[in-house]
DNA sequence: CGGCCGTACTG
DNA sequence: CAGTACG
DNA sequence: GCCG
């Protein structure tokens, strides 16, 4: 597994370790291609070397309709035009490499570090150039790319749609990097222009997922997707050509759809992909894999894809024109984006793009009850539907609260609901989250007690509370709370990894009153030492891009390892949050049991990364024969801030349910995990289950039959609820 | 008055 | 097993 | 804490 360690010392062992990672890092696409895809070596040099998409106004291409995708004479979109010159670098210092040779496969993976601001769904949505500058590369690796090597028109590829007398800018917003499914293919279309609104949005879909969209016929192209008007005669009549190259792969206009639905590529040879005419090779000889990376065209079968996409083409293409651009791609073919393509929706306060990722939302659940949007009334209206009782019926971003009328007691009653959570009291908290979230949903100031009463979630106490806020701008309670010396303790040891109500108390019983009390006198365990040894670091947040740069480690060495595993970065970072509290990466291989994903990344994922210091500390490692998880700390590089990060390994066919789980946040999960068992079934990490028998008092009885498990959203169809992109699922 | 998520690791 | 942790 |  690892490369030979010679007795270096440890320091600069790491430090080559890193080196090494890092320039996997941003050598990108290439480094895997050495003698692997040769074909297709040629295209990647001259894609990442030649950044030049520019979606340019109309005027400037008068050959073009107004509204057209321009592509520059490269003939290639780059799926990413900046970081081309650090593609550049790495390739020919192959140095580091060989000390890892383990790691160097991980270059086979995507570029990371030219994406870690454009995942931020907060990218906003108009900044042109202006981007620019925020898009910071890791550490290492601070400089920009000269702006020289692309037009400037062209550093954030986008769309200016003219359509709308010029008022309507769609950016390309490439999704993380480690969705970027159809990074490093380059597809074809046919016909091969964006004049055609649903083909349009297609194009832009698959940029922002990693592809290049090819402006002729070439030897890259790996893929050609055809419109469904058209057969593969006229295609190869249009291209003059006898046949095609082998390995290239002709699907239909539903492709791209499917893959970013199921988050992969799928089987292609499948017959929803048909083009009419063309009779695909052999299955296994359908593979075009420049980047197999994350990309692998596993044969996996398709799930049943119920939406009929011949039927829908036709309302798509006329309906497509009445410019929603950015929700047109989504509904052309029935199937919105899937929801990690969402987090680039939310959190900025563009009315648009918030509404249209709430109505991609919808249409996406045709079943799905739409009541969602009439349960804010203050008068408890008689629903004839309980389930609306649930958190998880009613989407939150958690930051409407802000702005509304009632922003200020919802501060107050944050504060207290803090106070709660930090002396463990559970119900009281939960309580006062539940009472938060209906507050911040009512459109007016609620001042008075009556007012407060009557919605649903907020009790007597709670609205009492509520008015003194109000009147008084305060509450004497919390101002006593926070001075009680008792509680003060308690809150400062439970900030302690491995220190909980229990331990604190008997701390506090035992006289202690400082962290360093502890640490000279207190029994502790090897845990609450850890926590205690780096206190600050594990209570101190981590900004979003430096969960990027841990998750991206992990990933390159993984990566390295078996290039078909996929990291996805969860929790709060997957809701869109610009910090989290600790790192979550799920950790799959589309294909491979969980026993081999166990055995890879405890076996040999984990010492690598220990060994080049990268983890620095283990705090709770499965033990289990079917024990998915790993949690520890992480150090990068040339910091000394330890950070919390937890791995959770994952079979496909519960990627949907971990998805879900690991998602949270975890009072959205609780309200899932209630509904579900309000309803006689059971929902957990690995999947939903039906029939569950449970004695009086819920307790499980039986374990129930699966449901669901690998589709996020058929969980929450089979749940009845209308489906939430991750950033809406902040209770 | 009882229920308020379901699971997994540690010691 | 209780305690702590994960979302 | 709130709810049934």
């Amino acid at each position: 597994m690892i490369a030979p360690q010679t007795s270096r010392d440890a320091e600069a062992k790491k430090k080559i370790g890193f080196d090494a990672l890092y320039a996997l890092d941003n050598e990108s696409d290439e480094a895997e291609d050495d003698g692997l895809l040769a074909s297709l070596q040629k295209v990647q040099g001259k894609t990442l070397g030649d950044p030049t998409i520019s979606l340019s106004r109309s005027r400037r291409t008068p050959g073009r309709p107004p509204g057209s995708l321009v592509r520059s004479k490269s003939n290639i979109i780059p799926a990413l035009s900046l970081s081309t010159q650090q593609h550049q670098k790495p390739r020919n210092t192959k140095s580091p490499l060989e000390l890892l040779n383990e790691l160097s496969a991980a270059a086979a993976a995507t570029s990371t570090s030219n994406s870690i601001v454009k995942d931020t769904p907060t990218l906003q949505h108009h900044n042109t150039v202006t981007g620019v500058p925020s898009l910071e590369k890791p550490a290492d690796d601070g400089k920009m790319p000269p702006s020289s090597a692309l037009p400037a028109s062209s550093a954030i590829p986008m769309i200016k749609n003219k359509k709308g007398k010029g008022k309507q800018v769609v950016d390309i917003k490439l999704v993380p990097e480690d969705q970027r499914i159809f990074q490093g293919l380059h597809f074809y279309f046919f016909p091969n222009s964006d004049t055609h609104p649903g083909r349009r949005q297609r194009i832009i879909k698959a940029i922002e997922y990693g592809a290049s969209w090819q402006d002729k016929f070439n030897d890259t192209v790996t893929h050609i997707i055809v419109d469904r008007d058209y057969d593969f005669e006229q295609l190869l009549k249009y291209l003059k050509l006898k046949e095609l190259p082998a390995g290239i792969v002709v699907v239909n206009e539903n492709y791209t759809a499917t893959c970013m639905d199921f988050y992969k590529l799928v089987d292609t040879s499948t017959i929803e992909f048909r083009v009419k005419g063309y009779e695909p090779p052999a299955s296994s000889a359908t593979i075009a894999q420049p980047n197999p990376s994350q990309a692998s065209e596993v044969s996996l079968q398709l799930k049943p894809v119920k939406r009929k996409a011949v039927v829908l083409s036709s309302q798509v293409t006329s309906e497509a024109s009445l410019n929603l651009v950015s929700s047109s791609a989504a509904s052309l073919s029935n199937s919105p984006a899937p929801g990690v393509l969402d987090p680039q929706q939310v959190p900025n306060k563009d009315e648009d793009e918030l509404d249209t990722a709430i109505r991609q939302a919808k249409e996406s659940h045709p079943l799905a009850s739409d009541d969602e949007d009439d349960v804010e009334g203050h008068k408890r209206r008689k629903t004839n539907n309980w389930q609306d009782k649930f958190q998880c019926m009613h989407k939150h971003t958690g930051k409407s609260g802000d702005q509304g009328p009632n922003a200020h007691t919802l501060v107050v009653l944050q504060e207290l609901a803090d106070h709660y959570d930090q002396i463990r009291d559970q119900w009281r908290c939960k309580s006062y989250r539940q009472a938060i979230s209906a507050l911040r949903k009512q459109t007016t100031k609620i001042s008075t007690k009556e007012a407060a009463m009557r919605v649903y979630g907020i009790g007597s106490s709670i609205a009492e509370k509520i008015e003194e806020i109000v009147r008084t701008t305060h509450l004497r309670k919390l101002d006593f709370a926070k001075l009680d010396e008792r509680q003060q303790i308690l809150n400062r040891f439970m900030k302690i990894y491995g220190v909980g109500l229990h331990a604190a108390e008997n701390f506090a019983s035992a006289g202690y009153k400082t962290i360093d009390d502890l640490l000279q006198k207190a029994e502790l365990t090897d845990n609450q030492r850890i926590g205690i040894d780096h206190y600050d670091d594990f209570n101190s947040r981590v900004p979003r891009a430096e969960v990027e740069k841990h998750a991206g480690i992990v990933k390159k060495a993984l990566k390295g390892l078996d290039k078909n595993y996929i990291v996805n970065t969860m929790g709060s970072y997957r809701r869109g949050a610009q910090d989290s509290g600790d790192i979550d990466l799920l950790i799959t291989k589309p294909g491979a049991s969980i026993d081999e994903i166990r055995t890879t990344v405890m076996d040999r994922l984990v010492p690598l990364l220990t060994k080049h210091k990268f983890l620095v500390a283990a705090l709770a490692q499965t033990s289990q024969a079917d024990g998915t998880k790993w949690h520890g700390a992480s150090c990068l590089p040339d910091s000394s801030t330890w950070r919390r990060i937890d791995l959770l390994l994952v079979p496909e066919e519960e990627l949907g349910a971990a998805l879900l789980y690991f998602t949270g946040n975890d009072i959205f999960n609780r309200s899932m995990r209630l509904l579900a068992s309000k309803k006689g079934m059971r929902l957990n990490q690995r999947g939903l289950y039906k029939d569950v028998l449970r004695d009086y008092g819920r307790e499980k009885l039986s374990e129930g039959t699966l449901v669901e498990g690998k589709d996020e959203r058929k969980i929450f169809e089979a749940l009845g609820v209308p489906w939430r992109p991750p950033e809406h699922r902040i209770c």
